[in-house]
DNA sequence: TCCAGAATGTATCCAGTGGATACATTTTAG
DNA sequence: CTAAAATGTATCCACTGGATACATTCTGGA
């Protein structure tokens, strides 16, 4: 007798997309750390084994959150009409503040992951890409390129120190505002 | 019949210091992570709950740890005589590429850590006293305070960048040049 | 249409982790 | 000299990421 239909069917389908649609639903509601195996699986639905097929381990898990991440990050920049340094960096800016947690993952992966081959390398490179476009001022490629790593090292360096709690500024919406204003009068931007 | 002098003492004497200048030993040899509790506790010769008696819990320690090491950056700043903008960027990017794994953890501390007093607040405005005193060029407080905390994060953000693996320079020599370049030509220095 | 193998998910086990509680040993103060 | 405080140990616990063996479902070729 075969089992009748069940809420759950044995095979998921989607498994892989539902669980970085969890986790990234779950950090961009605030929780700052990825959750277990275990209670990601079972929100989904699923024993926690299942989990590994598509992932290697956690940190697999991680590096694909992560290229979320830097794939919601290029989306939120303006389109190319808009697409200014500053517009740039007042993107970036808000996509920090308001998805805290999310933006300290993509930034926390163990050494030279962040350009690891497809993931997250890919979605990187496509932010850079478009802050080259944004920055270029039509000086020399090196010139426009470290003039872009100037600015986001700037912007990620001073959000970090915000972050880890350097910077006592009374509420996210003046640190965000100190930062701006840090990286305008850089000279880096306009 | 009393216990025979033994190799450890029932009470080990300095266990608190002990453990701090295991673990900043330990990432300074290069290992990326701080050691389980149970690990540091059988490296100094004890059982792992005895560390509790001195740090509430992991997180403790490791603020600790932090503490620590924004003592050891700053005591390798120059001295009065030679403490320029410029020296102390050097001493700060020396630091940062030597002892990675310790500076990793000294800025990964959760959220709003950095300032908690005593540890690592005692130190980290310690540090940041050193800066003020060596951006002062005769501006008001608020404008050398701006000047430290764009250079700070332009440091910290770029570092940062290098080590998650965006900055893809073939060696930490040519990373920390490019970083001490960028950080010349912003004109936050000199 | 059927069925063998591939794909996908489950059950169960494991060593190791941070932490709690109860107890043993040593030190110190009155 | 001894009681109490300080310090360290023994043992337990829930939970974690991960491994192995097995169950279920899907798929393509005959």
């Amino acid at each position: 007798m075969p089992k009748p239909d069940s809420d759950q069917p044995y095979h998921h389908g989607a498994l892989k997309e539902a669980a970085l649609v969890a986790v990234v639903a779950r950090l961009r509601r605030g929780e700052e750390e990825l959750p277990t195996v275990r209670e990601l699986a079972s929100e989904i639905g699923v024993s926690h084994r299942a989990l590994y097929r598509y992932f290697a381990d956690k940190d697999a898990l991680k590096q694909a959150v992560a290229g979320e991440g830097f794939a919601l990050l290029a989306d939120r920049f303006p389109s190319d009409a808009d697409l200014t340094a500053r517009s740039l960096i007042d993107g970036f800016l808000r996509f920090a503040f308001d998805e805290t947690s999310l933006y300290r993952l993509m930034f926390s992966l163990r050494a030279s992951a962040l350009l690891a081959e497809p993931i997250p390398g890919q979605q990187v490179r496509r932010v850079i890409a478009l802050a080259m476009q944004a920055f270029d001022d039509g000086a020399g490629e090196e010139a426009v390129r470290n003039r872009v790593f100037s600015a986001w090292g700037l912007a990620h360096g001073l959000f970090d120190l915000w972050r880890a709690g350097a910077l006592r500024a009374a509420t996210p919406e003046m640190a965000q505002g100190f930062i701006r204003a840090r990286i305008l009068e850089s000279g880096l931007v306009d």
